[in-house]
RNA sequence: GUGGACGUAGCUCAACGGCAGAGCACCGGACUGUGGCUCCGGUGGUUGUGGGUUCAAAUCCCAUCGUCCACCCCA
């Protein structure tokens, strides 16, 4: 044998590739039905644009990039994760259109490289699925990305999870926090690791984050984020737990999520499995609401998720086989489920299909979240316009985007119990029963495949 | 890697030394709960970037970055 592939990465052989294959399709499904559309961007990036993003202080910049020179002389970094190139791509590309209020949710499927020392659960190379939504505040939306990853869990049979929920402030509250969290740790700085002598000075944050023992005594007491929010920050974290809430999501507060990329702010959360070790978390994200700007683009909020698949490939073998480690299946039975989620991600472009749900006023919101929520996980196509305009501009946007059907929800249906659920093709509508709705359009969808 | 062409609003383009504009698109309204048609209003620009010439530069000159085309190479 001459040669041997690189520390830190892996084959993924013919006898494995059928889970990954379906995992893959079954992202690219939910994604579908949340809304959410696929990117692709290049392998590498110009090192400055991670730099910038990331953060410089990060472990990430600091230590585990692989950047590298190409013959023109310039420096080029192997995408070290998801969020910043696409934040790029979406610049570049004018993704928002003329409409600047406008939400875009993208999604993508793509290696990452960070040079770090490899374990069980990390590699050089790993593979994240991720989604992003730029453009709106709506804490909505960060209960979006958080249903849309739970759901994609679900599928694989992952159902052990727990959401890790935090917030991680903003510029105007998070000097004050930091200046408590030192002020705390100073005493016991001699005692901690040199990482976190380190992080004091350059990354207070991270202190949190640090796993060593008697680092995380010394962090114990420290004050929480959570109780040093600003208003905006407050009424932004309550916003995302009463969507939460509203989707029918649990949550655990854990005011040592800080995530290891400055760009973060407000909300921060991780997603952690049984099975996994060291390396728990399957996924994580949070809002990012200057990341847009720091990257020369207009001032534009955002959040988003990073979802690692070797891990939840391995948290998906702990859940299936009760913890025993399961062997790999026969590769026509994965080709079959394969086959058929990826049947239901084929539409052609041009065909309608999916609800818009036109949430009225203060009333319909919250029925409409949850309508919306519950369509998703009913398989439909659904879409919810999170910037809460007229129904004038709503009909015309799901006319625009292509949906087929908007099922309207006011005061006046909210109070009744129904749908107005209008054909956008045909200017037909009819009051259907809130129960009624999904087995309607179920029907509708069989009717006219 | 070699040679050439081109960079003006999201798109297609105009202005070619003298106030940066049009059409389409987008947002809002007419119609405060009904999309597509029509009409009205509005947002949107460091003229790729940096130098230079000039009273004055999108316009002329230089450099640089990028895109496209041809060749080369390749998948």
């Amino acid at each position: 044998m001459r040669y041997r592939r690189p520390r830190g990465v892996n084959d993924i052989t013919p006898a494995e590739v059928g889970r990954w294959q379906y995992a893959e399709a079954t992202y690219r499904h939910l994604c579908r039905l949340y809304g959410y559309q696929e990117i692709r961007t290049p392998i590498f990036e110009q090192t400055e644009l991670f730099i910038r993003a990331v953060g410089e202080d990060t472990d990430i910049v600091s230590k585990e990039m692989y950047t590298f020179q190409d013959r023109g002389g310039r420096s080029l970094t192997l995408r070290p994760e998801g969020t910043a190139p696409v934040v790029r791509a979406f610049l570049e590309n004018n993704l928002q259109g003329q409409d600047r209020e406008r939400l875009v949710k993208l999604y993508y499927l793509a290696p990452i490289f960070r040079y770090d020392r490899p374990q069980a659960g990390r590699y050089r190379q790993h593979h994240q699925a991720g989604a992003e939504a730029l453009g709106s505040a709506n804490p909505a939306v960060d209960a979006e990305i958080v249903a849309l990853s739970l759901s994609f869990y679900q599928a694989l049979g992952i159902e052990q999870v727990t959401l890790l929920l935090n917030s991680v402030g903003c510029p105007a509250c998070r000097p004050r926090h930091l200046e408590r969290l030192r002020a705390n740790v100073q005493p016991h700085l001699s005692e901690m690791c040199a990482d976190c002598r380190w992080r004091f000075e350059a990354n207070p944050l991270r202190l949190l984050d640090c796993k060593q023992e008697r680092c995380r005594e010394i962090t114990a007491t420290a004050p929480s984020m959570i109780e040093m929010l600003c208003g905006e920050c407050g009424e932004h974290f309550a916003g995302v737990q009463e969507a939460l809430d509203t989707l029918g999501i649990a949550y655990t507060l854990e005011p040592r999520i800080v995530r290891g990329l400055d760009y973060y702010t407000k909300t921060a959360f991780e997603f952690v499995a049984p099975g996994l070790g060291a390396q728990d978390s399957i996924g994580g994200g949070g809002r990012y609401d200057g990341l847009v700007e720091q990257c020369g683009g207009p001032p534009t909020p955002g959040v988003g998720v990073g979802i690692g698949l070797e891990r939840v490939l391995i948290a998906q073998e702990t859940a299936l086989s009760g913890g025993a480690g399961v062997s790999p299946p026969r590769s026509a039975g994965f080709q079959a489920c394969v086959t058929s989620v990826g049947r239901l991600g084929i539409s052609p472009a041009y065909e309608r299909e999916g609800v818009f749900v036109v949430a009225l006023g203060e009333e319909g919101w919250r029925p409409g979240l949850a309508l919306c929520q519950e369509l998703r996980r009913a398989g439909q196509v659904a879409e919810i316009d999170y910037r809460r305009r007229s129904l004038r501009a709503q009909l015309r946007f799901a006319d625009a985007e292509g949906f087929r059907w908007a099922a309207i929800l006011g005061g006046d249906e909210v109070a009744q119990g129904m749908v107005t659920l209008r054909d956008l093709v045909s200017g037909e509508q009819e009051a259907v029963p809130r129960a009624g709705l999904l087995s309607q359009l179920q029907r509708e969808s069989e009717a006219r495949p």
